[in-house]
DNA sequence: TTTAATTGTTAGGCTAGTCTAACTTTATTA
DNA sequence: TAATAAAGTTAGACTAGCCTAACAATTAAA
């Protein structure tokens, strides 16, 4: 049995070297800022996690999960955006709150708990934030996307994801948010200039361009992120 | 802001000093016992309880809760029920399984989460053991019981509850359990020499003679725990 | 009322997970 | 390629929560 902060290694893990620019191997540092530890307490635990043959490490070398290592954190990430599905669709919770929760009751254990919420709310694709979540096997299909910051100028767009993890981001997003409707909006690239509305699943949002990173689209016509054509035509 | 141990402690305080035989203090072995660790760690930790004001105690005295105490207790067994009763009503688990899951569900501390799924659930009154949930005040209104022991011979009574901590006996009656209706059933006390078939929440169980101080009921008629003459007319 | 049993306390030690400070290895750059 | 910067490791210390073993206080019984 893993414990809480044998979970957040590899869920940590899980993010920067599956779900970030996919790399696959980390150093000591880049994981120490991202838990918010120091890189001493990283090099412990980082043994810790190699005796139990989570990750491939050699002193001095990059870290890496092993397969077992990636298949305990993904389902640290299925349970977490399985219980923010849950905060947003049963408890009409906000996104920005939802992230917070999860993280404590991503670290509740039980396979059955987490498998009867995911056949209760009907087996979701995404979560809130618009972000897949792995199945049952630990296995994931992550769409391809891009940030609302590589929209050209008059390109229409739809906006299908926003960063989870951007505590800062999501709050703002939080404070000015305002219901308009039920589905997406499509926005245009001519009002980004310093502040600019967009939507996202029925919520109309207010962002300034130093946050256009966050944001992920797809085209608004032929919904792919990319070998998009309809603009050019 | 309280640790899962301290919110354990509380809530053990609350188990024998509220809920059982109406004592008001307990001895350091007793709440040793109960907690599943030895009376040295105890001693330790209720000098710490003192200090945070979340307790009464005197060297070599009895140990009490605070108004403090009572009410952080009484929220840990709010959220207990009510997560047993979201498990129960919504994800089909069986009552000998959710309050396992409920034991970690419990630290879950967000006051706003809590009282969502109150709502959620429509405010239910009691858990599917029959306790009594505590609201959002940590006041709860326990009503009379007696258990299936005190009922004499010929006379009629309806289960309204089970002791929600007797892991034993729970997956005992989860075991042999079979549903038959949705509502509970009136039955005899002649039926007690060795097995019994009682019903609760429209499931029939068998119990053994020596579980039914694990059983809670009122009279059939009057629904009246004590002060019942229904019997003697 | 003195002894024995029960109950509770203290001291010292263990582990997990964190830290700081000093040191070592690897990478960069002049 | 030698000096410097960056990255990583080790040693020693701290806290929470637990333990055992030895001791002290209280209660019960002879």
């Amino acid at each position: 049995m893993l414990s809480f902060t044998e979970e957040n290694y590899l869920k940590a893990l899980v993010q920067l070297t599956v779900f970030e620019e996919s790399y696959t191997e980390v150093g000591v540092n880049k994981l120490a800022s991202t838990l918010e530890v120091k890189p001493a307490t990283v090099s412990d635990m980082v043994r810790k996690l190699k005796e139990k043959l989570l990750v491939n490490y050699e002193k001095y070398g990059k870290i890496s999960l092993t397969e077992k290592g990636r298949v305990a954190g993904m389902m640290v990430v299925r349970r977490h955006r399985l219980w923010e599905t849950f905060l947003y669709k049963k408890l009409d919770f906000t996104w920005a709150e939802v992230h917070e929760l999860a993280e404590d009751l991503e670290h509740i254990h039980s396979k059955k708990l987490i498998d009867r919420l995911d056949q209760f709310l009907e087996f979701p694709e995404f979560d809130p934030h618009g972000d897949a979540i792995p199945n049952a096997d630990g296995e994931i299909i992550i769409p391809f996307r891009k940030t609302l910051s590589e929209v050209g100028k008059g390109e229409k767009c739809k906006v299908v994801a926003v960063k989870d993890n951007s505590t800062d981001f999501l709050q703002h997003v939080d404070k000015i948010g305002l219901k308009i409707r039920d589905d997406v909006t499509v926005i245009d690239r001519d009002d980004f200039d310093s502040l600019t509305t967009i939507g996202f699943n029925g919520v109309q949002i207010v962002v300034s361009l130093k946050f256009t990173d966050n944001i992920f689209v797809v085209c608004a016509q032929c919904l792919k992120a990319k070998d998009c054509n309809c603009h050019s035509l």
